[in-house]
DNA sequence: TCTGGATGCGCGATTATTCACATTTAGCGA
DNA sequence: TCGCTAAATGTGAATAATCGCGCATCCAGA
């Protein structure tokens, strides 16, 4: 398990803030219904009915750990498909989404979970992360990068680059066990880095020919 | 959700088989602690405690799930890296791992909710699924197909095939959501197969440059 | 009559949530 | 600076629902 928030050292943090950090991690790890406030408090080291006076029940909990992710994630990823964009400019993109998801898997996994089960906000969740990578006008017509031959790929192709960097964080188990090494290590990092920019090239110059 | 299990005319079925099945579905859609007996017995249409005249326990029944499930998926799979293999028979394996995966979505669903949460059998589960891919002697060394450059990737471009194909039923209500298209229909496959299957070959035509 | 399988009942643990109550902390007038 | 007050934040106890699971019983078919 990484820890993923350490923010100001650890001591003046509000309790508010330590209960955010706690619920994060719990739900990234088993879900919405599978993390019991119990646990949260044990964490945070307070009795569990005193989280009620910090968020109003166990769903406005996890709507306030998804906001503070999302607004974490926010401001200047999810464009790959911009109009006139260059190669370069969708490497940088898409290197700083990978060290993004390496800095704090929790995302990736809280999306993981949603998708597969559900649970609360879990449309909204879908919404605030996924349209703005396809919120650019225009971006279905014209010459882009990721076209792959037939342009109403283009997509999917989207698509599949961003569940090829969120699954490397969310199968980070099966990585440590096959490559016997810490998915999380800076080491790991480059490889990783360095897979998704090859592809990323090998599409680029497949679609050249 | 996908309706998974349709085998024989749902009728003459024995109530073992109708608990796996249901069992399956909930397991694979919400995981192993967030799956109550009660939703297993509601769906084949018995009590709670019959389930005990099948399977031991809880964990008994998980474990029957994942021995069926692997060994649909077993025979012909997860050998992507002989060591004399042409492009040709990594295609057939590709496309043949995507459709089962589209077939039934259940194994990959199991193997997420495991590596993000655990659960019972999950170290079990990872290697009877994984140790496969790697097995074949000497796939370290030599010229291969998904080599990228570095020798040393080989294995994490394995990993990303998969996750690729895996976190395409796994990620299925995103798909939906953005593309506006069931993900599980013979339309969207046919997308699905197009794009991995051109992102295979731009990767092979960057090797040979 | 024997027996596999379904059932009702119920135990003990855990869940989210509420409430009455204690304690600490912050602000402010004197 | 002292002391009061009010808000913020903690607590134990209690509730209703749900959980996995064991047990005694009962019924239908061979």
């Amino acid at each position: 398990m990484t820890i993923a928030n350490l923010s100001t050292s650890a001591s003046r943090q509000t309790t508010s803030e330590k209960i955010l950090d706690a619920a994060e991690d719990l739900f990234a790890a088993s879900g919405y219904s599978a993390t019991s406030l119990a646990d949260v408090a044990d964490i945070v080291g307070i009795r569990t009915p005193s989280l009620y006076n910090h968020f109003r029940n166990k769903e406005a909990l996890y709507g306030a750990v998804l906001d503070r992710l999302i607004d974490s994630f926010s401001a200047p990823l999810y464009e790959l498909d911009q109009t006139g964009v260059t190669l370069e400019q969708v490497m940088e993109r898409l290197e700083s989404v990978v060290r993004q998801h390496h800095a704090n898997p929790n995302l990736a996994r809280l999306l993981q979970h949603a998708a597969l089960s559900g649970g609360p906000h879990t449309d909204e969740l879908i919404d605030r992360l996924f349209r703005p990578m396809f919120s650019s006008p225009g971006n279905l017509e014209g010459g882009h990068i990721l076209m792959l031959g037939d342009a109403g790929l283009q997509p999917w192709a989207v698509m599949a680059f961003n569940n090829l960097v969120m699954s490397y964080v969310t199968m980070a188990p099966m990585y440590r066990d096959v490559l016997g090494q810490d998915p999380f290590s800076e080491e790991a990092l480059e490889n990783q880095l360095t897979l998704v920019k090859s592809l990323l090239q090998a599409v680029f110059e497949y679609k050249n020919s």
